[in-house]
DNA sequence: ACCATGGCTTGGAACGATCCAGAGTTCCAC
DNA sequence: GTGGAACTCTGGATCGTTCCAAGCCATGGT
C-alpha cells in the first residue's frame, strides 16, 4: 500500500487537517474521521476527502496526534552496548527484524544503548517525557532490575528473554529455548558418530550458560555417554575459548566440541589453527548464535540458529496486544532454534 | 549529569508544566524559562523552580514541545537492508556510534530500513508527518537519487558517504578515504617484502570499488611494481571472492592479496582452506572494514579500519549546525582510515 | 403531522508545551 | 524625586490533532 509520493511541488509548510477540510469543503473533524474511522463517513464524502488528502499529500502531524492521543507510536529498544571483540553480531539481525516487524504494524523504533553497568540508564528520560509507548527489554538474564523498575513506573514493556529470576512476572516475553539448542547440537554430533563430545561454556553463575549446558548433558546422558572431564566453564571471549580448548584437547582428547557461543567457537578455532588441526576433518565444532562469523569462516561453523525474525514478530504482536489492552497479561512464548549444519561438523 | 530517578512513588499521569508552576508558586512560562533559558530567571526563583521540578520529577512532554517548536529532536537513520551472507557488520558499529554521539547532544535516533530497490522508501512518510528533524543518508554510492529528492522536499539531511555523482552538492557529508586505505594496505604488504600483490575488487561500475582499486594501483606504481595480471573484479560475495582467488592463485601466483572488502577476504580464506595453504604464512591477505569476522578469524585478518566513531561524531556535529542555521552549507569531511595489522600479514 | 431513531457532520475544548507582548520591579543617573 | 532602561515575571494565544457533546437531516412508524 504505497502512498503516492508528491513529486515536484515544493511546499513550505506541510498541509494540515484544516487545509484538507477547506479543500474538501468539510469540517476538520470529518477529515480526522476519514483518516481514523472511515466507516463513519458517507461514501461520497469519504471519496471527496480522500481526494483532497491525496491532492495535498496530507499526513497527520505526529506531534499533534501524540499530544492528543497520548501515544507516540514509537517503541524504545534498548540494546546492550557492544563490546569490542565479542561477536554479538546476532543482535543486529534482531534489531533489523524487529524494526521491520514494527514498521509493518505502524510503529517506529527508537534505538538506544544503555550503560551496561546501570541497567536502568536511558529508560527514565524516555518514559518521563512520554517519548515512547513501550519498551523492549533485552538483557533479562542480568536480573530482574529492569523489569521490576519499569513495572513500578507503570511502563509498558515486553522482554526478549524470559524473566529468569522472577517466575511469577506478568509481562509478555519471548525467548528461545537454547537448552533444546544445545541438545540438537549434541545429538547432531552423536549422529555423526562422535561420542567424546566436550562442552565449552560459561561460568556457573551465568543463567544462560547453565541452561545451554543442561541441554548438552541431557543429550549425552540420553545416549548413554559420559560427560566427566568433558566440560569446561570460562568467560565469553575468544582468548578464554582458546585457553579452554587448549586445556581440554590436551587432557581428554575429545573428537567434537560444543561451544556456548560462536565467540567461544572462534577461540577454539584459534587453538586448532595453532595445532594445525583442520576444522571439520580432525575435529568437529558447533557454536551458538549463527553469527556472521560462523556463516563465513571456512568451512563454515555449524551453529544453533535462534529464530530472531520470528521472535521479533512475536514481540511486536505482544506489544500490539499490550498497547490495545493495558491489562494484557500474556503467557511467555518459547521458540525453538534450529541447527544450521556447515563444514565444521 | 544524571537526573535523579524518582524511585518508589507511583504516579498515574506524568507531571506537567502547570503542576510545577503551582508547586513553585510561579507562572507556567517561568517554569518553561527555567528549563530552556535559566539565565532569564533570578537566582532564587530558579532555585525554587528547580526544587519543584526535582520534587515532581518533571520532564517536558516531547509531543507538546515538538508541536510548538516544530522540532522533534529525532534523527531518522536509514540503513540499507541487511543481506544474508554479506558481512556488513561494519554497519552496526556505525549505528552504535551514531546513536551514542546523537544521544550526547540530546538527539534520539529513529532507525529504519528501506527497500534497497527503492532508495526513497521510508523517507516520505517520516518527512510528511514531521516525525524527524533530519535524516542521515547512507548509500550515496548508489547515485544521487536520495539526496536530490530530499533536497527537492526541502528536507534537512547529512550523508555518510560523499556525493559521488554530484560534485556540486551542497549538503554536509562525511566520508572515509578508502583509496588511501588501499594504499596503506598495499604499502604495508610491500614493507613486509611482498612484491607480487594482487587485487580482488568489485566490478568496474562500482564507484567505491574503483576508488579503492586506485589506491592499490597508486601504491604499486609508486614502488615501481607492476600490476598487470594481478587485478580481478567480481561481486561482493564469499563465493565470488573464492572464485577470484582460485583464478588468480592459479594464474599469477601472487604472495599477497588485497581485498576490497572483508567479505571478499573471507572468500579468499575459503580458497586457501581448500588448498591447505596457511593464512599469514604461505600467503598474506588484507581486507577492508575491520569487521567482526576479520577480528576473530584465526590468526586475524589485517584490515583497513574506517574510523566510524569519528564519522558518527562529525555527522552529529554537522547535523547540529544544520539544524541551528538552516542555510548551513558545510564542506565535506574526509576521514582517513587506519590499518589494523593482524596475523594474516 | 408528529416524534423518535439513527446516520452523518460540526464547532468548541483540550492535550502540554512555547511564543509573544506587555506589566510589574528594581536600580541608577540626573 | 523622576525618568528610563534593564531585569523579571505573567497571561493569553497558538501549534495540529482528537475528544466530546450537540446539531442537522432524512427516514419511518404512529
Amino acid at each position: 500500500m504505497a502512498v503516492p509520493r508528491s513529486g515536484g511541488h515544493i511546499s513550505a509548510a506541510p498541509p494540515t487537517l484544516a487545509d484538507v477540510a477547506e479543500l474538501a469543503g468539510v469540517s476538520r473533524q470529518t477529515v480526522s474521521n476519514a483518516v481514523n474511522n472511515p466507516d463513519l463517513l458517507r461514501a461520497d464524502t469519504l471519496a471527496r476527502v480522500q481526494d483532497a488528502i491525496d491532492k495535498l499529500g496530507y499526513q497527520p502531524n505526529r506531534a499533534a496526534r501524540s499530544l492528543r492521543t497520548r501515544a507516540s507510536h514509537l517503541i524504545g529498544l534498548r540494546m546492550p552496548a557492544l563490546q569490542e571483540g565479542t561477536a554479538n553480531a546476532m543482535m543486529d539481525r534482531f534489531v533489523h527484524s524487529f524494526v521491520e516487524a514494527a514498521a509493518e504494524t505502524g510503529y517506529h523504533v527508537l534505538l538506544f544503548y544503555g550503560d551496561p553497568a546501570d541497567p536502568l540508564d536511558g529508560y527514565d528520560e524516555l518514559l518521563r517525557s512520554t517519548a515512547v509507548d513501550a519498551f523492549v527489554v533485552t538483557d533479562t538474564h542480568l536480573g530482574g532490575q529492569q523489569t521490576t523498575w519499569l513495572q513500578s513506573r507503570r511502563a509498558r514493556f515486553v522482554s526478549f528473554g524470559r524473566p529468569w529470576t522472577q517466575p511469577d512476572a506478568k509481562h509478555p516475553w519471548v525467548d528461545v529455548d537454547l537448552a533444546y539448542g544445545a541438545e540438537i547440537a549434541t545429538e547432531h554430533l552423536i549422529e555423526r558418530g562422535h561420542s567424546k563430545i566436550a562442552w565449552i561454556g560459561w561460568h556457573k553463575d551465568s543463567l544462560l550458560g547453565e541452561e545451554r549446558r543442561s541441554g548438552w548433558i541431557h543429550a549425552m546422558h540420553t545416549h548413554g555417554l559420559s560427560t566427566t572431564g568433558l566440560a569446561s566453564r570460562t568467560e565469553d571471549s575468544i582468548s578464554s575459548g582458546k585457553a579452554a580448548a587448549d586445556a581440554i584437547l590436551d587432557e581428554t582428547e575429545p573428537t567434537a566440541l560444543v561451544c556456548a557461543s560462536d565467540t567461544l567457537a572462534m577461540g577454539v578455532l584459534h587453538s586448532l589453527f595453532e595445532r594445525r588441526l583442520r576444522l571439520g576433518e580432525d575435529i568437529a565444532v558447533v557454536g551458538f548464535d549463527d553469527s556472521q562469523v560462523a556463516q563465513t569462516v571456512p568451512p563454515g561453523i555449524t551453529s544453533v540458529r535462534p529464530p530472531l525474525e520470528e521472535a521479533a514478530r512475536e514481540l511486536v504482536k505482544a506489544l500490539e496486544e499490550l498497547l490495545a489492552t493495558p491489562s494484557y497479561a500474556a503467557p511467555g512464548v518459547m521458540l525453538k532454534p534450529a541447527l544450521t549444519v556447515r563444514g565444521s561438523s
